[in-house]
DNA sequence: TCGCGTATTGAACTTCTATTCAATACAATG
DNA sequence: CATTGTATTGAATAGAAGTTCAATACGCGA
C-alpha cells in the first residue's frame, strides 16, 4: 500500500536531509537504510529506488555535506583590520571557532576523511575540497609575506596558507574528542603568540 | 579436532599481532573475527575463547597499540643544539617523520579516535594517552620560553607543548590522506619560517 | 473516465556478523 | 596409565544488513 506521490527531485532532498541527520548523529558506520528510511518516514525500498546503493547514497551525501559548507568569507571587519599578519590571525580564530561550533559537521567530515583512506572516489573529493580550502587562504598568505618579507625569509605563499589549514584541523582533531574541555582560544593564543613576533619590535641587544 | 595447546599469553599474543595486522590493513570496522581467525590461523571461537567479546578485543588492541608506540625521546644530537627553539624544530621534524613513515599505525589510531567520539572508554585512553604526549613536550616548552622570554610574551609552556602536539597531529592527519603527495619538509618549513623569526637578526629600519 | 508509467511499499532473500556450545584432544598431575 | 582441566575446533544460532522484487496505488495524459 504505497503512499503519497512526491516529485523526485524533493524526495531526494528529503532523504538525505534524513541522511545527514542519522549521520551526524551515529556516524557514518550506523548510517544504515533502515535507519535512514525511518528517519525520512518512508520504506528501505524507497530510498533504494531513489539511490540505487548505499554506497552512491554516502557519496550523494559527501556532496551534500561539501555543498552545504560555507566557504572561507573574510569579514568586512576583518579586512578593515591595518596588518595583514591581523588579518589572518582574526581569520584563523574565526575559523576555528566555527568549526568548533559544528561538531557534528566536523565529526561526520572526519568520517568521511578516514572512509577516504580506503575509498578512491571519497578521496579525491576530500582532496579537492581542501585543495580549494587551502588555496582561499593564499591571498591572505601573499598580504602577510608582501608586507613583511625580510621576516619570512624562505616561506611561500602555498607553505603559509598549508600551515594555516593545518592548524585549523589540529583544533578540530581535537575539540572532536575534547570537546568541552579543549579551547579554543588557548590553542590560538599560542600559535598568535609565534606570529604575532612578525610585528615584534627589534631586540636592541 | 582441536589443534595444538599454547600456552594462554602467548596465545593471546599471537592473536592480538593477527588482529593489528588486519586493523592496519582493512580499518577497525572491517576487523571482524572470522579475519583475525583466519589470520592468526586459528578457529573463531578460539578468539571468543581469549577475548570474550569483540570489543574486549579490540580494546585490547587499542592497548597493544598505545604500549607499542615509541614514547617521545630526545636525541643526543637533538640535545646537542645550542638554541632551545632549534630543539623544538628538530624534535618536530623527527616526530612528523616518524608518524608519517607508519601510516598504517596513524589510520588506526585515527580510526580509534573516531570511535572514542561515541565510545567512552576508548575516549579516555586516548584522551589521557595525548595527554602524556603533550606533557612530554613541556620540558622542551619551558625551556624555549625561558631561553626567550620577551620574545614569548603570554605564552605558556602549556600553550606551546598544545601547539606542537596539534602541528604533528596537522602533519598526521593531512599525510594520511595524502599520504605520497604532501611533503613533511614543507609543511614543517613553513612552521620553522615561523619559529626561527625568534631567532631573526632585528630589522634596522 | 480509462489506462499507463512510475513512485512506493513491505516482505523475501542472501550474506555476513558475533556469539554459543557440545564434542574433542592435548598436557599435566597423580 | 588414568584422570582432570582446559585449550581448541567447527558447526549451529540468531540477528542485522544490503538488495531484489512482485504487488499496489497514485497522478497524469488521452
Amino acid at each position: 500500500m504505497p503512499g503519497k506521490r512526491v516529485p523526485e527531485p524533493e524526495r531526494r532532498e528529503q532523504i538525505l536531509e534524513a541522511t545527514y541527520q542519522v549521520a551526524a548523529k551515529h556516524g557514518l558506520a550506523e548510517t544504515t537504510i533502515l535507519r535512514v528510511a525511518a528517519a525520512a518516514n518512508v520504506s528501505p525500498g524507497l530510498v533504494m529506488f531513489h539511490f540505487d546503493t548505499r554506497r552512491q547514497l554516502l557519496l550523494a551525501l559527501l556532496d551534500y555535506l561539501l555543498a552545504t559548507t560555507t566557504v572561507l568569507t573574510v569579514d568586512p571587519a576583518v579586512a578593515a583590520l591595518p596588518s595583514p599578519i591581523d588579518q589572518l590571525i582574526a581569520v584563523l580564530r574565526l575559523e576555528m571557532s566555527r568549526l568548533t561550533s559544528e561538531p557534528m559537521r566536523i565529526r561526520l567530515t572526519f568520517d568521511y576523511w578516514m572512509a577516504g583512506v580506503r575509498d578512491a572516489v571519497i578521496r579525491q573529493r576530500l582532496q579537492s575540497e581542501f585543495a580549494r580550502y587551502r588555496e582561499s587562504f593564499r591571498p591572505l598568505a601573499e598580504a602577510v609575506l608582501r608586507a613583511e618579507p625580510d621576516r619570512f625569509v624562505g616561506v611561500t605563499p602555498a607553505g603559509l596558507a598549508g600551515l594555516s589549514v593545518s592548524l585549523i584541523k589540529g583544533c578540530a582533531v581535537q575539540s572532536m574528542i575534547d570537546a568541552e574541555h579543549f579551547d579554543v582560544a588557548d590553542h590560538l593564543a599560542a600559535a598568535v603568540g609565534l606570529m604575532s613576533h612578525f610585528r615584534a619590535e627589534p631586540t636592541a641587544a
